[in-house]
DNA sequence: ACCTGAACACCGTTCAAGT
DNA sequence: ACCTGAACACCGTTCAAGT
């Protein structure tokens, strides 16, 4: 756009062609913008104007603003490295859920994505093949394995999905006001345990504890049938 | 819209002044756009066209479309009435998670509410009501409570929100193209258990294993506790 | 060949005018 | 007083024209 001097380059075509635009590039520039003014400000024209690009050159590279998405969660996701793995199951998995939980609270519109189409994609499995390799040679069965893997998933992905996008002392006041303002002999075990609940609705005390109960839990299954 | 014939009426004043609509009547025409159309199809202009009024005059009982999902989400978790909680209390936190699953599997779209907007609605929190008055009875203290309800929530919540929009069979198909698709090298524990894995996707067999094992979690925790 | 402005068919919402 | 059409500032995407 601003007329550009190019001392080390004089060729003798235009001097800047509009530096070529890579997927890769679009998906960051989308990535960054989902990051920081969650989903629903991603737009197409957004994601040009953010690279200084025409609209229309992204339908270049994707068909739609559907596979774009596809390619913002790749890149979310590729970015959160698989953590070291040692130690007994129960350490690996909780090792391993720690870092999907981390690496979505980092990128909390993947979750909102994520559930606008499932995702299935390459980068997206190795989290699926590192769990299920943990619980095999825990000894679970390939039935009890993927639905043990599917339980801790599952919590792991509802936990980041219900994380309040406000500040969680924010999101905690709000909680506890609503009950504040519900009748109390309607909601007696709530108004009794309102700063409890209002506490328990985020944060890595709640979901360690959510985490350490399904492990106990996966842990008592796995003893029973030893026996 | 078309010139109505009332013979039954014949008053003075305009035979039909647009029948009064009701903020109940615009939730209930958007609930219904919703469960059959998913959350995307909700536009205030297609409610407004649904009881054949105009698009502004929903303003007049909405301030805006946020204020309007949050009316939908009062209809569709009104319509669903908490179960009957008798026995033990894992039956009882059995039959009150069931319920919700039941519940949100009818309205797919309001996960897709939930997530864009935390609901702290007075019916929405008859369910929380329950779950911590079943829990502090059972023996769990204040915060325990409080955690454990928010796993189980957290896994309800994330079940239904992970569920396939398609039809699970399709879903469980995709799944395994998918994994089919990979590099077995890569993905070896994903290749051995495709089956089991596509087949943990969903369905109810899927949401009672994860649901059992949370539950032998808390008993576990609460008779390490008691000892 | 690659890029992209204009245009189309939509949105939510403000505003001013209808009755 | 209540209702609502027109208009505004946006969308995603098609199409035809630019270089």
């Amino acid at each position: 756009m601003q007329p550009t001097t190019l001392t080390h380059a004089a060729r003798p075509r235009p001097p800047q062609r509009r530096s070529r635009v890579s997927p890769e590039q679009i998906a960051d520039a989308a990535l960054k913008i989902v990051d920081r003014d969650g989903v629903t400000a991603l737009t197409m024209r957004r994601v040009a104007a953010a690279i200084d690009v025409g609209t229309m050159t992204l339908y270049g590279h994707f068909r739609s603003k559907e596979q774009l998405l596809d390619a913002v969660v790749d890149a979310a996701v590729g970015r959160g490295k698989l953590p070291a793995l040692t130690g007994s199951w129960r350490d690996q998995v909780r090792a391993l859920m720690r870092a999907a939980n981390r690496n979505l609270a980092a990128h909390p519109a993947l979750v909102q994505i994520r559930f606008a189409q499932p995702v299935l994609r390459p980068e997206a499995l190795r989290f699926g093949e590192a769990g299920m390799g943990i619980l095999r040679s825990a000894g679970f069965n390939s039935r009890e394995a993927a639905h043990g893997f599917r339980l801790l998933f599952t919590y792991v992905f509802g936990f980041a999905g219900l994380s309040p996008t406000a500040t969680l002392d924010d999101a905690r006041r709000e909680a506890a006001a609503a009950i504040a303002g519900l009748p109390a002999e309607e909601y007696p075990n709530l108004a009794e345990n309102s700063a409890e609940f209002s506490e328990a609705i985020g944060g890595g005390a709640a979901f360690n504890y959510g985490l350490e109960r399904i492990l106990d839990g996966l842990e008592s299954h796995l003893k029973a049938r030893a026996t």
